[in-house]
DNA sequence: AAACCTTGTTTACTATAATGAAAATAGTTT
DNA sequence: AAACTATTTTCATTATAGTAAACAAGGTTT
């Protein structure tokens, strides 16, 4: 995006594809129907709060009226295994090998991590709404974040939030292998 | 967020944190100082393309500012492998386990597909934006997306734009597996 | 086709976002 | 601590976002 975005047109779709008039519109976001008119026009340069009266009135976060036309990128990339950069880590015996290269996407990653016998990965908190989903591939494990524990086995799944420091340890015998995914909400928290 | 966003602290944090004053940030944004000073102590409601300007300056995602100071719900949910729901397919040999349950996340869900020998599975063409993340877990497949091809292995990786009609078909002689991250931007596209 | 209704636009006005300059506050140096 | 500098806040003014009411355009009904 390189100039101030253009919301009247996402507006007036979302308006006309769940049928509301602008009187309507107007009712539910209690904004008055004139000025609606003029922003979907983009004639005037509405507040953030207005907007956001509107976003209410749709049933929509505001991020989806602010979103510029960009025309999608149609992405196909593979990342081979040969390819596929290992990370040794600080702690003993952990592997991580990430799959989405950096700026794949903006704020997704992804990676499978690999445990000896009795290994470790201990993280410190992230960013505020950090968030990890975790799919145990092979092996035992037990995931630590914050106050809660708990023990996974081959196909189980966990999410959970990574504002707090947190631990995976491979509890089993043998190698253990999980598929992680990172989501980096990159939002501003202010409440910590 | 239930009330419109109080973007004052997320801007003033942004700002600090990057070691600008208001008068570098004045001049970074083409927003005035004065003005810098009043939207941080929400003293004022500023129009969307201000706001866009300052997070232009601040070289941030317009989102970043306006994302609503919400205290973060800690999540840590498990979900065991003899709870994960199993859809069959309408596709025959194909299985999918649905790791993250509606709801948990917004915008993501997470699958692991097994794939019975010569078994493939269609998808028609998703919401705009919309892409998979796809990690081979076990065996071969090969990935289509519109006109792109592309034969995995155990341990590739792969990301591509679903808005186009793509398929996954088991191209070893014995059974394979996926592990599939969905994301769907629900971003509204006015280019279609 | 005139009267009526529904939807969207324009107009006149008010409230306030945005600006530049001046005042206040905080932080350093002599 | 006074003098100086850097940073933020307040003030007076201008530009414009937002509103209510009148207007215009399209479609139905009688």
């Amino acid at each position: 995006m390189e100039r101030p975005p253009k919301i009247g047109k996402n507006i007036q779709q979302l308006r006309n594809s769940q049928g509301f008039t602008l009187n309507v519109l107007s009712e539910r976001s209690g904004v008055s129907k004139a000025m609606l008119s003029q922003i979907e026009s983009d004639k005037v340069n509405p507040t953030v709060a207005t907007v956001w009266k509107i976003a209410q009135g749709l049933s929509v976060e505001i991020h989806a009226l602010l979103a510029g036309s960009v025309v999608p990128k149609r992405k196909f990339l593979i990342n081979r295994y040969e390819n596929i950069t290992t990370l040794d880590t600080d702690a003993e015996g952990v592997h991580v090998h990430v799959l989405s290269p950096l700026s794949m996407v903006e704020d997704l990653e992804m990676y499978i991590l690999s445990f000896e016998p009795k290994s470790r990965l201990d993280s410190e908190a992230h960013f505020p709404k950090t968030e990890e989903f975790l799919t145990v591939v092979k092996g035992h494990v037990r995931v630590k974040a914050g106050e809660n524990v708990g023990d996974l086995k081959k196909g189980d799944f966990i999410t959970y939030h990574c504002d707090v420091d947190h631990t995976i340890e491979n509890i089993g015998n043998s190698e253990a292998k999980v598929h992680l995914v990172v989501r980096y909400n990159q939002q501003i928290d202010t409440t910590l």
